[in-house]
DNA sequence: AAGAACTGCAACCGCCGGCGT
DNA sequence: CACGCCGGCGGTTGCAGTTCT
């Protein structure tokens, strides 16, 4: 019994591509009053459509602060070691890739993974069998961050690091993007990281990170911008450990 | 040049969880 | 506590543009 559609209410709604003058209403709309309710958002800003089409065009495609462009090599990598932690959990994936969109990634995703699938079928059982490992940790992953999500409630959690998300978008309770990252951060693969982190800084001479904080609640260091939170709250890892954080969870998981 | 096949992406659909009543 | 509303998410589809034959 679920909810029925949204549209449902309002027969003769427009469906299909958003033609450039609905996009004007809906941003004129959007910035001059700030999306409170998306339902009623249609008929306010003078749009045949249903509230969830406005609301899709608007996160998607409309958002100023949206990056368009093909995706960078780092964009990529990011995305290979977030998919490899929490699997197609895409809206967490695009918390951590400032100016990109879950949809974005999911079809960067997609296609790329027709390709690899592709190219599997092609190239011999060697890629194929990537592929299914590739597969197979993910699964994994998946099934791990299900484990660490229910044993997370007894971990403590620094306020700081747990506020610190919300402007990233997407944050859901307690499948916030934060709290994957503080999941991880605070499992054996944070352990782990921060003991190899602070081996590596005594190694460099650098003053070893004793008990290393959370990396800003992890969002990418956005190039340029900074509508995320990362900005106002302590940065106590750098993007390369962040990111060295990042291949670790993928490899440990 | 024309039709077929492929690709990428915008948009839709159905479900879920949070929240207010 | 149950219910309904709403926003958000992930999966899927449809179609325009591109490449291939």
């Amino acid at each position: 019994m679920g909810r029925t559609p949204c549209c449902e209410s309002r027969q003769g709604l427009k469906k299909g591509p958003w033609t450039p003058e609905e996009d004007k209403l809906l941003v004129d709309y959007v910035q001059a009053n700030a999306p409170g309710n998306w339902r009623m958002l249609p008929k306010l800003a003078g749009l045949n459509r249903c509230g969830k089409s406005c609301r899709l065009r608007w996160t998607n495609y409309l958002r100023p602060d949206i990056k368009r462009g093909p995706f960078t090599p780092e964009e990529h990598k990011s995305i290979l070691q977030l998919h490899a932690i929490v699997g197609n959990k895409w809206s967490m994936i695009a918390a951590q890739l400032p100016g990109r969109t879950d949809n974005e990634i999911k079809n960067y995703w997609n296609t790329n993974l027709k390709k690899q699938l592709r190219a599997s079928a092609g190239a011999g059982c060697l890629a194929a069998r990537h592929t299914a490992q590739w597969e197979t940790a993910r699964l994994e992953a998946e099934a791990r961050l299900s484990m660490l999500s229910t044993s997370a409630a007894t971990t403590s959690v620094t306020a700081s690091s747990s506020s610190s998300t919300a402007a990233a978008g997407g944050e859901h309770g307690a499948d916030a993007p934060s709290d994957v990252f503080l999941r991880l951060w605070n499992s054996e693969v944070g352990d782990t990281f921060r003991r190899k982190s602070a081996g590596r800084a005594a190694r460099e001479g650098s003053a070893p990170r004793e008990g290393a904080q959370l990396p800003a609640a992890a969002p990418l260091p956005p190039p340029g911008d900074d509508s995320s939170a990362a900005s106002n709250v302590t940065t106590a890892v750098t993007t390369e450990e962040y990111q060295v954080f990042l291949e670790m969870a993928a490899e440990e998981l």
